[in-house]
DNA sequence: TTGTATGCGTTATCAT
DNA sequence: ATGATAACGCATACAA
């Protein structure tokens, strides 16, 4: 064993030094080029093996003007369905060689101060933006700057952006629910903690009246109740909703943490569920399963792996801004689980 | 609004020609170093901002040596355990400023190769390791390198380490059980999907020995099973333990994922919790708060925010070799919730 | 096939 | 107080 006093890492100099050929030699061996002896190839691979050699990234950057690493910038990542779009994005950038950041935004303040600062740092190649929305002077800046952005579960005309269809999620949701016979439908919408710009939940909401439309369901104001993007919102808008005297028959909550918030609530209050109430969430997360809580699935994981193996097509294809950005619509699918019945008393 | 077209970004040379300085002054304001005559910093600075300059940060690691981030290192990061220990990191890299890159292992292959290539690659300042246990060799190459390491959920002397006392928490949830009346206690092992090193599982597995040593139990290596760290895992051992004609009164699952696939298999055959079955996980991650499920807490997120504050220490002191490593020991605490009462028949 | 020299964008060390 | 210039480690165009 080698001593343990700290060393300065070797450098293609010193490759090329004990290799006896120049620096240029090492490099070419480094990248795979053609047009190296296989005698002093093999020389130039002994010395790296030799030595522990291993290019400076950083340096490399310098020439390569890439880096190899994508920036993520995310809102609370560790909510479970940025959780579970995050695990689709390691998958992609795993697989092509990427490495990446984790940007984790919490205020409006901070995503903008991102859009703005990483575009120039330099440290990524590429953004991926995930349920953010960049407004016009910041997508243009993107393009000016070339730097490649994919947005997920966001749009904007001039980024390749990735989408679900939440007013069709919506309508799906609440469509089940009238089919099941319920009348009294509360809707849990959500707000987020700070600014951010975009709330799907307004789509889902607008999906909820298209289906009483065309149930012919009169739409009730008091029904729809704006709560945290969490457990807790959840729990006690549900309570609110339930304690009424003409409490609704069904709940379908913008997101499926809010909807075992809800869960929680009708357990408190010894509700049984289905069979006093229907609960429908919405995202399809893991704990939604755990629940046996039926939800409007959205395809998580694959919207951050393809939207990361976009990304990283547009950095290595390096079609900043000539190409016209694409936008790619996902489905939403109905889960029925346990958490859904008739109302009581229905015929 | 300037034209859309990709334009190269400008330099530290271009502000400098246009303030008419050299490029020395312009860092020089750029890094508030003193001795720069107020009117020509401010020339400078309404350059920059003319310009919309950012420095290069790629560029400025040549020099400075420094990249303002650091790695972690973490197996299946989307696990509830790491998911939490990762929102502690964030919260202590965003708090002094550093990025991080997240460098999700699988395969113990994969961790070694990480653990060999990113000291030398320089593309971060420090290594957090999470529940990763680096060999001898390993250990000394980080030092040589010069690259700050600090293990969180994992032990090596010459490492600053942070971990939980597992025996004591194996031994508090076996406690538990016995002072509740159980005898016949199961106890669900983990082990990992892949062949990681270390098991913190068997520590826990040493304190409910312990455990029953004072309490004078018999050990019946019948009732110990290995499982998946997962819910699947948890609930095909449950599974097995409470089809046996002598099944046991109670289970400790050693984390809390597994203890849920315990009540998933509870509920399957109709056996109520906790008047047929006691049930105890660890970890305490809020998974086991939505179920009600009593479990042993780590202090989860805290492990992150301390282990990245270490870390960063670590770099901003320079202080890699001549230190010695620091051992940081934290506890775990019960926390009884509604999975656990005395088994039938008790008097 | 290989060597040399220049540039990448900064910081830092000299000068002046 | 400021300017010129040499690193930093690598890639690459050009020479040999």
């Amino acid at each position: 064993m080698n001593s343990q006093k700290r060393v300065k890492a070797p450098t293609i100099q010193d490759v090329a030094r004990h290799a006896r050929v120049a620096v240029g030699t090492v490099s070419r061996v480094l990248n795979g080029h053609l047009g190296v002896k296989p005698a002093t190839r093999q020389r130039v691979l002994d010395v790296i093996k030799e030595l522990d050699y291993s290019p400076n990234l950083i340096a490399r950057s310098m020439t390569s003007r890439r880096t190899g690493s994508v920036g993520i910038i995310v809102p609370f990542f560790t909510r479970p369905f940025f959780n579970e779009v995050l695990q689709g994005v390691e998958i992609a950038t795993t697989r092509s060689g990427h490495e990446f950041m984790l940007y984790n935004v919490q205020t409006d303040d901070q995503c903008q101060a991102y859009f703005r600062e990483l575009p120039k740092q330099r440290k990524v190649d590429g953004l991926l933006v995930i349920s953010l929305y960049p407004d016009d002077a910041t997508a243009v800046s993107f393009r000016r700057a070339g730097m490649p952005v994919v947005l997920v579960d966001a749009y904007h005309p001039l980024l390749t952006s990735l989408i679900v269809d939440n007013i069709e999620g919506g309508y799906q949701a609440v469509k089940c629910l009238i089919e099941h016979g319920h009348r009294r439908i509360g809707f849990i919408n959500g707000i987020p903690e700070s600014d951010f710009r975009f709330n799907p939940a307004n789509d889902r909401l607008a999906g909820l009246q298209r289906a009483f439309d065309e149930a012919g369901i009169q739409y009730e104001p008091d029904l729809v109740l704006t709560a945290q993007w969490n457990r807790s919102g959840g729990r006690e808008a549900a309570l609110q909703l339930l304690t009424r005297p003409d409490r609704p028959t069904a709940i379908f909550a913008t997101s499926d943490l809010q909807a075992v918030g809800v869960l929680e609530a009708a357990r408190s209050l010894h509700l049984s569920v289905p069979a006093e109430l229907s609960v429908i969430g919405f995202d399809g997360i893991e704990l939604a399963e755990i629940m046996e809580l039926s939800t409007i699935q959205q395809p998580i994981q694959h919207m951050g792996e393809l939207g990361a193996q976009k990304l990283i097509a547009l950095i290595e294809d390096n079609e900043d801004s000539e190409s016209r950005p694409e936008l790619i619509r996902l489905q939403t699918s109905l889960l029925q689980r346990q958490t859904i019945a008739s109302p009581p008393h229905y015929t």
